[in-house]
DNA sequence: TTGAAAGCGCTAACAA
DNA sequence: TTGTTAGCGCTTTCAA
């Protein structure tokens, strides 16, 4: 009633108020003073007194105090995609179950970005450190190593710190296996057919791109050269790869890998404004799964990563004590043509 | 070289190594030292020996003295949603620009763990938070004011602070408007063909729902009341309403005005398994935007809100001294069918 | 031009 | 069962 924009109550407050030391206050305030042997009716008191003066931790205190914070970090590449919201969302979830504070932040695929925004969430005192999809895992590792922090990569390995990756090699093969048994026998797809663009040179792509030339050469016999039109992870990028081969060629192939939902953004961007008959016979194969995408005009089989069982396996391996870094490989999934599948929002609960 | 994982230097480490007070030490490494007249060459010693002992400033230090931390909270609904995740992502750019930390957190539509959320973050004495589509904005806004938080509501508005609101009637005026123009003279829309899907009881559905009525009333001179079936932000419930209206009716209506992309969402897990030519003569109009939403295999009008402008003014309003609370209205733009357009993430260096 | 000293709010020995 | 005390690393008067 009385506490308008008063200063926050603080231990000392209670304190005084309670007629109990400070280090009483702070042990039953923190959970601590069971066994710290405090009497059940002196933390009732105290309990009773913060809640009627709404006192809360001051947690950069503790904080400084304990050098840790209770923030725990995930860095992004970006924050608009789905794969890396996807990300965010799962991510959240774990750390609220334990007690913590998530703090998401993206660094652009920039490795000096990526350094600088590390460098930052240390001088907070984050407890661990989630990197995804970094560009210089190995440069964000230094960072980390240095300032002591625990932190494991996810979605590009790294080579000094636990990695978990989508099995990039499994799903693209999947994927282009797909992608070519989609056309049946009396009208089957030619090596020179299926183009994939996008990507560019890490290890996803690279692992990518070689499960796409075996998955050709293996299926059909064949793989010219040109297949691959590199793009980056650019929707820009990618439409100008893209008006580039249609150029030069009359027409855009009969099928095609596109690396990420990024990359099948440009191919958006290269559908505007051209008639939709265009892509009538189309048949894609996307690396990413979005609901949106899936129901496209043309037949978009896509490969979902398994966000949750990455996320899982990264602060399972976080947690444990330190050992040699490893890569490990989570089977992503196909999906078909027009699926609409439930994501980690489907968890909350629905209020009408 | 000699640095393993040995403790952070302080400012102390560095006071002995230069011989400096540790107050001199501290104002040339925050800036102050012109100000504070401390010699040039002072400085540049300490600045050097920074530089070699990687001196890093511990940020929780300087906050518990300062009692603010240089971190600027934004609070979503849900991170996995093109929507919020461009919030996320353009609220990063701002809040970099101005030398500070951006934190990200959601909260689930959930009017209790949105008060935890922001307590929490003002437990980590935040400078300034924004409250993205927050169930309930007053009882946010309570926790802030008694802690002497600058904040403000975006998205949906609250009583008791600024708000910046799209202009929910507007917009949806404009939908429906364009809904119905896209039928031709010749085979019209009747009043009992378009149907709205999604939204619950919070201001930007009651707006969008008024405009709605008032737009078919006007255009199509009649509004049967059943024209409206809620179904809250999820894509289950609104999958289940889909069912319900097929199952009563025996088809969709020829038009639907969905609410967000969330209850798109809702309407591509009825199409799943059901086929494509069911939907051959649809025609949706989904307030938000979704560049693969928008090639859909029918005419999908979307209307997209004005992220950018929207946090801009939020920006611009957080700054500003204290004024009674007053909403601000961001016009959206309506787009037409099969447009990719531009994001946030298009403003990035493209790096091949 | 610089230094001494107090203190932000909390935790954790160590004593009592 | 509880209190005293010494910091965590930094900022900021005030004095010199």
């Amino acid at each position: 009633m009385d506490q308008r924009v008063k200063k926050k109550a603080t231990i000392y407050d209670l304190s005084v108020l309670s007629g109990s030391s400070p280090s009483t206050v702070s042990a039953v305030l923190n959970g601590t003073w069971r066994k710290r042997r405090i009497k059940e009716s002196t933390a009732q008191t105290i309990l009773g007194l913060a809640e009627r003066h709404q006192y809360t931790t001051n947690l950069q205190a503790r904080g400084l105090r304990r050098s840790r914070s209770g923030l725990v970090g995930l860095m992004l590449p970006v924050h608009d995609n789905r794969y890396f919201s996807s990300m965010a969302q799962t991510f959240e979830g774990h750390v609220r179950s334990r007690g913590q504070c998530p703090v998401v932040v993206s660094a652009s695929r920039d490795p000096e970005e990526e350094r600088r925004t590390a460098e930052t969430l240390i001088s907070y005192s984050i407890d661990q450190l989630f990197i995804v999809g970094a560009t210089d895992p190995d440069g964000v590792h230094e960072v980390c190593e240095s300032a002591g922090l625990k932190h494991v990569n996810i979605d590009l390995p790294g080579a000094k710190a636990h990695s978990v990756i989508s099995d990039n090699y499994e799903g693209a093969r999947m994927l282009t296996e797909a992608i070519i048994h989609h056309f049946g026998n009396d009208d089957p797809l030619r090596p020179d057919e299926l183009y994939l663009f996008g990507g560019r040179n890490d290890h996803a792509s690279r692992e990518r791109i070689a499960a796409f030339h075996a998955t050709k050469k293996a299926l059909l016999g064949a793989d010219p050269e040109d297949g691959v039109q590199s793009s980056g992870y650019s929707p820009d990028i990618t439409l100008r790869a893209f008006e580039v081969f249609y150029q030069r060629h009359g027409k855009l192939p009969r099928a095609l890998f596109i690396n990420s939902s990024i990359n099948m953004e440009g191919l958006l961007r290269f559908m505007a404004g051209r008639p939709a008959e265009m892509f009538s016979e189309l048949v894609v194969g996307c690396y990413d799964y979005d609901p949106f995408g899936s129901f496209l005009p043309f037949p978009v089989i896509m490969v979902r990563q398994n966000v949750e069982a990455m996320i899982a396996k990264a602060f399972a391996l976080i947690d444990e004590p330190t050992t040699p870094p490893q890569s490990f490989l989570i089977t992503p999934e196909l999906i078909q043509p027009r699926s609409a599948l439930k994501g980690p929002l489907d968890t909350l609960k629905d209020m009408a």
